[in-house]
RNA sequence: GCCGACAUGGCGGAAUUGGUAGACGCGCUCGAUUCAAAAUCGAGUUCCUAGUGAGUGUGGGUUCGAUCCCCACUGUCGGUACCA
C-alpha cells in the first residue's frame, strides 16, 4: 500500500492538522482565572497514567488508553465541558541510570532524548493534550514541589483519636522528646531488614522486589537504616475509603488483600526461660481454638529466642537459626513448603488451662508479621498440622464441624469443644467470649493486624529526588523550603557504591552543606513523582504553591459531585503499587488541609493488554512487537486510533491483527470516499453526492439518528468498539444511497471526530465549514426519526422461531396473538396440537406453546 | 492452595441484562469493473448426516423461553502465596 497513492491522503492532511491544533493551541485548557477561563461550564479531568519515557519508544500498548481518554475527553469539550486532558513524563527511574552507567552519559541527556521522542509520537496521533500543562518530574521546578510533600511528612504524625494525620509541632507542644518524636513522624529513619539488591546497589520496595526479581536481578534481606513512610497508619482507611469508588472490583480486591486486614487478638503466654520467665504474645485470628494450642513457634529471629533456649538445645538452635539467615526468600518461601523446626527445650503456660506446651522456633513464622510468635494449633489449622504431624506433636479437637465432616485440620467454623467455658458456642460467639476472659484475665486483648508494610522509601542512586535532609551530630533535619529545590550535583561516575550510602556519598563538596551538617545521599523512588503528578497538572507552573488554592478547588474539589479525577485510565500493573502510593499521600496532604477531597480516583478503568499476533506477549526477544510510528506510517493516525478501539472492548486483553488495521482503514476511506471522488487527473475532489441539495431519505435519518443515539451512548459507557460498528453501517447506507443529505453528513462527522479527528476535520474544511468540528457542540438525535411505523414481531413456536410478521407499531396485544396464530408457517406447526398458552411480548415476539 | 476475571463461527468480537444467537470487522467464495492485477462495488459465508436437525466450554436445574439466572465441574488468563 505505501509504494502506491493511499487510498485516501492521511500523509499530507494528518500532519497539517496537527501543526494547526499546535499553533491555534487549539485544545490549550485555560488556566483558573484567566480571562477566557469560564467558571460556569462543568469541569472534566481526564487522565492518563503518564509514561515512563523509555529508549523504546511508544508501543502499541500505550495508545489504547490514550485513544480512549482523547475520545472521552473530546467528547466532554463537545457538550460544553472544561476539559484537563493532560500528559507528561514520569521520567526518574532506573533504566536512564543504568544506561548511565554503561554509556557515561548524564542521565539528564537521555532523558531527554527520550522524553523528545515519546512526545513526537503522541503527537503524530493526534492526542488532544493540553501541551503548555506538559510535566516531567526532573524538573527542578516540579522536584521542588515533590520535596515539599516529603518535608509535609515529615512534619507530621498521625493522630490516633482522629485518625488524620497532623503537624509534628502539636507533639512539641505537648512536651515530646527529640527521640519520642522522630517515632511519630510520617516520614521515619529505621533501621530494618530491608530488601537489598547487590547488583543493582539499591534496596526496593516489598512491591517492588518481585518485579526487579523477574528481570534476573537478586534480591536478599539485609538490616540498614532507611527512611521509611508510615502508610500502615493509613491502613484502614485506604480499605475503607475504596468502597464508594467507581473502580473495578478486581482492583478493589487486590488492594484489599495487598493490606491484608486480619482480626483477632493478641495473647500472652508466659515462657520458663534459663534465668527467668518470660511472656511472649502471640497473635491469633481463632482465640476460640486457644484450648486447642498444643505447642509454640518463635520466628528464629525473636529476640527472646536466647533467652530461653535451654543448654542441651542450645547447639541444634543456634545451627538453625544461622541456616535460615543465609536461605533466599525464595529458599524459605516459595520453593521449599516443607516445614522445619527445632524445639528450644522451653515450654509456654497456656493462660486459658495452664497447660505446659512446647515452645520451638521454625521459619513457617515471620518475624515481619504479627508478633512474630504464634500458639499452634494443630487441628485447625493447615501449617500447623503439617508441621505436629511432621514432629509428633500432640493434636487435639476443639471445634466441631457439621456433620460427615473431619475435624483434623479443619479451618472452618463450627462449634467449640473440650474447650472448656467455650464449649457449645459456635466460632463467632466463642471469639468472642475467648477475647472476653483474655480482658477480664489481663492476659490479652482484642487486635487488628495488617500485612501492609510500612514504606520503604529511599533508594541509593543519582537519578531520583535527593531528600531536602540535612545530618547534623546524627540528627536529621530539614533543609529550609527557600532552599528547594535540592537537586543532584552533576557527576561524572554514577556506579553504585555498594554501600548503602549511594552515588550521591561520592559528590564529596556537594555532601558538606556546612562545617557542621552533611546532605543526606539517599534518593527518593520513583514512585515518589507518580505520587502527586495529577495535583500539578492542574497548576504546572506555579513557583509559589504545589497547587493553587483557587485551582484545586476547581479542579480537585467536590464541586459536582466530582472532586479529584474523573476518570483514570491505564494498567492492571499499578494496581497495589502508584495506585496505593498515591491514595496514601493524597490522604495526607487531605489531612493537612492542602486538598479538599480525599480521594484521588473517582473512577478508573484499567485497559487490557495487547498481545502479539501470535497470542503472545510482544516482546522484543520472541520479535512480536508492533511499533505503532509504522502503523501510522503505511495507514495513519486515525486508523491507528480507530484499530485501537475497535479491537475490543477497552478493558479486554486482545491481541493485534494487522488485517484489522487493514479493515479500519479501509472504513475510513469510504467516510472519505462518500464525499470524494477521483478525476480523470487522480485528483480528489468534492463529489456532489454530499449536497444540502439532496432530497431527505427516511431510512439515511433513521440510520443517521441511530448513529449519534448509538455513539453517545456508547462513548458515555466507554464501548468504543460498538460505537465504531455502528458507525460503519452508517457509512455504509451513505455509500449505498445515490445523494446524502449535507446537515445528516455533517452530524456523522461530529459523531466521528473524537475518533478519527483528522479525517473529519479535513472533510468538514472541504465541505467549506469555517468552524472546527472540535469547537462544536455534539450533536443530538431526535428519537422520532428513529420510530418505525411497522415493527417486526418473531413468531415462535414451543420457543423456535417459525415466522415473523409485520404488524403497526401499536397494534393490539390480541391483534398481534390473532396474526400469529394465522400465519401459514405457524398453522403447519400447530396443526395436530392443541394451543396450551399464548406468550406476547409487545413490539418483539409471540410464543405459543402447543402440544 | 487462596482471591479475581473470562470461555460465543476459521479469527477479533456483538446481543436492549431473560425474548430472532453470531451485529460490525477480518478471512474465505462468487459476481461486476479491468488486457490482467491491485483497489473499488455487489452477493454469500455457525455447523452437519440438510431436518419440523444441532448449536454460546461440560453436566444438571429454574422458565413458555437461558449466551444471560442457580448448582456442580473443566479449561484459560491475572493476582497472591507458610500473614497465624
Amino acid at each position: 500500500m505505501s509504494d502506491r497513492q493511499k487510498p485516501f491522503p492521511f500523509d499530507i492532511f494528518e500532519s497539517q492538522w496537527q501543526t494547526r491544533w499546535e499553533k491555534d493551541k487549539t485544545f490549550r485548557t485555560p488556566q483558573v482565572g484567566d480571562a477566557d477561563f469560564d467558571a460556569t461550564k462543568p469541569k472534566y479531568f481526564v487522565l492518563d497514567m503518564f509514561p515512563y519515557p523509555s529508549g523504546a519508544g511508544l508501543h502499541v500498548g500505550h495508545p489504547e488508553g490514550y485513544t480512549a481518554t482523547d475520545i472521552i475527553g473530546r467528547y466532554k469539550r463537545m457538550t460544553g465541558h472544561n476539559v484537563l486532558h493532560p500528559m507528561g513524563w514520569d521520567a526518574f527511574g532506573l533504566p536512564a541510570e543504568q544506561h548511565a552507567i554503561k554509556t557515561g552519559e548524564h542521565p539528564s541527556i537521555s532523558t531527554k532524548i527520550n522524553t523528545d521522542n515519546f512526545r513526537r509520537q503522541l503527537k503524530s496521533l493526534g492526542f488532544a493534550y493540553d501541551w503548555d500543562r506538559e510535566i516531567n518530574t526532573t524538573d527542578p521546578g516540579y522536584v521542588k514541589w515533590t520535596q515539599w510533600i516529603f518535608i509535609q511528612l515529615y512534619n507530621s504524625y498521625f493522630c490516633e483519636e482522629s485518625k488524620k494525620a497532623r503537624p509534628i509541632s502539636e507533639l512539641e507542644q505537648k512536651g515530646y522528646s527529640r527521640a519520642q518524636i522522630d517515632d511519630e513522624r510520617l516520614a521515619f529513619i529505621s533501621e530494618a531488614p530491608v530488601n537489598w539488591s547487590p547488583d543493582l546497589g539499591t534496596v526496593l520496595a516489598n512491591e517492588e522486589v518481585e518485579e526487579w526479581k523477574a528481570k534476573g536481578h537478586t534480591v536478599e534481606r539485609r538490616p540498614l537504616k532507611q527512611w521509611m513512610l508510615r502508610i500502615t497508619k493509613y491502613a484502614q482507611r485506604l480499605i475503607d475509603d475504596l468502597d464508594p469508588l467507581d473502580w473495578p472490583d478486581s482492583i478493589k480486591a487486590l488492594q484489599t488483600n495487598w493490606i491484608g486486614k486480619s482480626v483477632g487478638a493478641e495473647v500472652e503466654f508466659e515462657i520458663e526461660g534459663t534465668k527467668k520467665t518470660h511472656s511472649v504474645t502471640v497473635f491469633t485470628t481463632r482465640p476460640d481454638t486457644l484450648f486447642g494450642a498444643t505447642y509454640m513457634v518463635l520466628a528464629p529471629e525473636h529476640a527472646l529466642v536466647t533467652e530461653i533456649t535451654t543448654s542441651e538445645q542450645k547447639e541444634a538452635i543456634e545451627s538453625y537459626i544461622s541456616a535460615c539467615s543465609t536461605k533466599s526468600d525464595l529458599e524459605r518461601g516459595d520453593l521449599n513448603k516443607d516445614k522445619s523446626g527445632i524445639f528450644t527445650g522451653a515450654y509456654a503456660t497456656n493462660p486459658v488451662n495452664g497447660e505446659k506446651i512446647p515452645v520451638w522456633i521454625a521459619d513457617y513464622v515471620m518475624m515481619g508479621y504479627g508478633t512474630g510468635a504464634i500458639m499452634a494449633v494443630p487441628g485447625h489449622d493447615e501449617r500447623d498440622f503439617e508441621f505436629a504431624t511432621k514432629f509428633d506433636l500432640p493434636i487435639l479437637q476443639v471445634v466441631q464441624p457439621k456433620e460427615g465432616v473431619e475435624w483434623q485440620g479443619y479451618t472452618g467454623n463450627g462449634t467449640a469443644i473440650h474447650s472448656g467455658f467455650l464449649d457449645g458456642l459456635k466460632t463467632k460467639d466463642a471469639k468472642k467470649a475467648a477475647i472476653k476472659w483474655l480482658l477480664d484475665n489481663k492476659k490479652g486483648t482484642f487486635k487488628t493486624n495488617f500485612k501492609l508494610r510500612d514504606w520503604l522509601f529511599s533508594r541509593q542512586r543519582y537519578w531520583g529526588e535527593p531528600f531536602p535532609i540535612l545530618w547534623e551530630n546524627g540528627e536529621h533535619r530539614t533543609v529550609c523550603e527557600s532552599e528547594l529545590p535540592v537537586l543532584q550535583p552533576d557527576m561524572e561516575d554514577f556506579k553504585p557504591t555498594g554501600s548503602p550510602e549511594g552515588p550521591l556519598a561520592k559528590a564529596t563538596e556537594w555532601i558538606e552543606y556546612s562545617e557542621t551538617s552533611k546532605r543526606e545521599t539517599n534518593t527518593m523512588p520513583q514512585w515518589a513523582g507518580s505520587c502527586w503528578y495529577y495535583l500539578r497538572y492542574c497548576d504546572p507552573n506555579n513557583s509559589e504553591r504545589f497547587i493553587s488554592k483557587e485551582a484545586e478547588a476547581y479542579w480537585m474539589g467536590e464541586e459536582a459531585k466530582s472532586g479529584g479525577v474523573d476518570l483514570y485510565v491505564g494498567g492492571t500493573e499499578h494496581a497495589v503499587l502508584h495506585l496505593l502510593y498515591a491514595r496514601f499521600w493524597h490522604k495526607v496532604l487531605f489531612d493537612l488541609g492542602h486538598l479538599s477531597t480525599n480521594e484521588p480516583f473517582q473512577k478508573l478503568v484499567n485497559q487490557g493488554l495487547i498481545l502479539g499476533e501470535d497470542g503472545q506477549k510482544m516482546s522484543k526477544s520472541i520479535g512480536n512487537v508492533v511499533n505503532p510510528d509504522e502503523v501510522v506510517e503505511q495507514y495513519g493516525a486515525d486508523a491507528l486510533r480507530l484499530y485501537e478501539m475497535f479491537m475490543g472492548p477497552l478493558t479486554q486483553v486482545k491481541p493485534w491483527q494487522m488485517k484489522g488495521v487493514e479493515g479500519v482503514a479501509r472504513f475510513l476511506a469510504k467516510v472519505w470516499r462518500v464525499a470524494m471522488s477521483e478525476n480523470q487527473a487522480g485528483e480528489w475532489e468534492w463529489s456532489n453526492k454530499v449536497s444540502t441539495e439532496a432530497s431527505t431519505d427516511k431510512a439515511l435519518l433513521k440510520v443517521t439518528h441511530e448513529t449519534i443515539k448509538k455513539v453517545t451512548e456508547d462513548i458515555e459507557a466507554m464501548s468504543f468498539n460498538t460505537a465504531i460498528s455502528q458507525m460503519m453501517i452508517c457509512t455504509n447506507a451513505f455509500t449505498k444511497a445515490e445523494s446524502v443529505p449535507a446537515e445528516l453528513f455533517s452530524q456523522f462527522l461530529l459523531v466521528l471526530n473524537p475518533f478519527a479527528p483528522h479525517l473529519t476535520e479535513e472533510l468538514n474544511r472541504l465541505q467549506g465549514k469555517q468552524t472546527l468540528l472540535s469547537e462544536q457542540t455534539w450533536p443530538s438525535y431526535v428519537e422520532e426519526y428513529l420510530i418505525e411505523s411497522e415493527v417486526q414481531i418473531v413468531v415462535q413456536v414451543n420457543g423456535k422461531v417459525r415466522a415473523k410478521i409485520m404488524v403497526d407499531k401499536d397494534a393490539s396485544k390480541e391483534t398481534v396473538e390473532e396474526l400469529a396464530k394465522t400465519h401459514e408457517n405457524v398453522l403447519s406447526f400447530l396443526e395436530g396440537n392443541t394451543i396450551r398458552k399464548v406468550i406476547v411480548v409487545p413490539g418483539r415476539l409471540v410464543n405459543i406453546v402447543a402440544n
